[in-house]
DNA sequence: ATGCCATCCAATGGATGA
């Protein structure tokens, strides 16, 4: 089962580029960040075409999230629990049956955090206590998990090319990267890291500057696994040749291959 | 870097992003 994430950055801007990847990638399973839009305007009938499930969280103008699936999906679930008070849709989730056992599949789209200190800095951290609630509640299941999106948080000093550019930055705060390493101390696996040791491993490169052209990038789009699934870990890639494309998001697809 | 570019909504600019 191949799962993939991909922040689109606006489902009206991206329709193309997203129908070419995935005649290309043919993931299983993609969720999709960013969207900007409403459920009513998702192009749900182009995507079906192409052989997928089609289930959005949406919103009006900003964020929204996705999950599309050639597999069936069952227990969907919309919105990141914890805060009723949250109307930001940043998170669906729903499992997936496969051949083999099925896959619980998150989408995410966890807070930018700029600028630091302030409210939006205060928004990312409380929403990563509630993901990392929802992280151990996924994983007292005991199903295979797949938590996949933007975390918009640099892990460590080799997922940038110019770390020292960034530690002002919320993405790169002590605070947030600690929060991070908490999912991964719960028991995730970062399958990228995992199967791709090393720097130069990038999965967002700013439109200005030339900083794609000046491969200045930063890893930012990850995939945490559970045990369960990190035991059928196979093969973990990043699409980065999306990037070169027409009128390409700044984000490029992440990937994970799971056996059965 | 002080948003250099891009998207969306709405309206001839503002908010947001990372």
């Amino acid at each position: 089962m191949k799962i993939a994430t991909f922040n689109i950055n606006g489902i009206k801007a991206r329709a193309e580029a997203l129908a070419g990847w995935l005649g290309r990638a043919a993931p299983d399973v993609a969720v999709l960040q960013e969207i900007k839009s409403v459920d009513e305007a998702f192009p749900r009938d182009e995507l079906q075409a192409l052989g997928y499930r089609v289930e959005t969280h949406g919103q009006k103008g900003f964020n929204g999230v996705a999950i599309l699936s050639r597999l069936p999906l069952e227990d969907i679930r919309r919105g990141l629990p914890g805060d009723p008070s949250d109307d930001q849709a940043r998170w669906i989730e729903a499992r997936v049956l496969g051949e083999g056992r099925p896959v619980r599949v998150a989408g995410l789209y966890l807070p930018n955090g700029n600028p630091m200190p302030g409210p939006k800095f205060d928004y990312k951290l409380a929403w990563m206590a509630r993901l990392r609630a929802r992280a151990a509640e996924l994983l007292a299941t005991e199903e295979a998990v797949v938590m996949g999106g933007d975390y918009n948080v640099i892990p460590e000093p080799v997922d940038a090319k110019k770390p020292e550019a960034w530690v002002a930055d919320a993405l790169y705060s002590p605070e947030a990267r600690q929060e991070f390493r908490r999912l991964l101390w719960l028991g995730f696996t970062d399958a990228v890291r995992q199967k791709m040791p090393g720097d130069g491993v990038y999965t967002f490169w700013d439109y200005q500057a030339g900083a794609w052209q000046r491969n200045n990038g930063i890893r930012i789009d990850h995939l945490l696994l559970s045990a369960q699934a990190a035991d059928r870990l196979e093969e973990a890639g990043i699409d980065r040749d999306e990037r070169a494309g027409d009128k390409p998001s700044d984000h490029v697809p992440v990937w994970v291959r799971l056996r059965g």
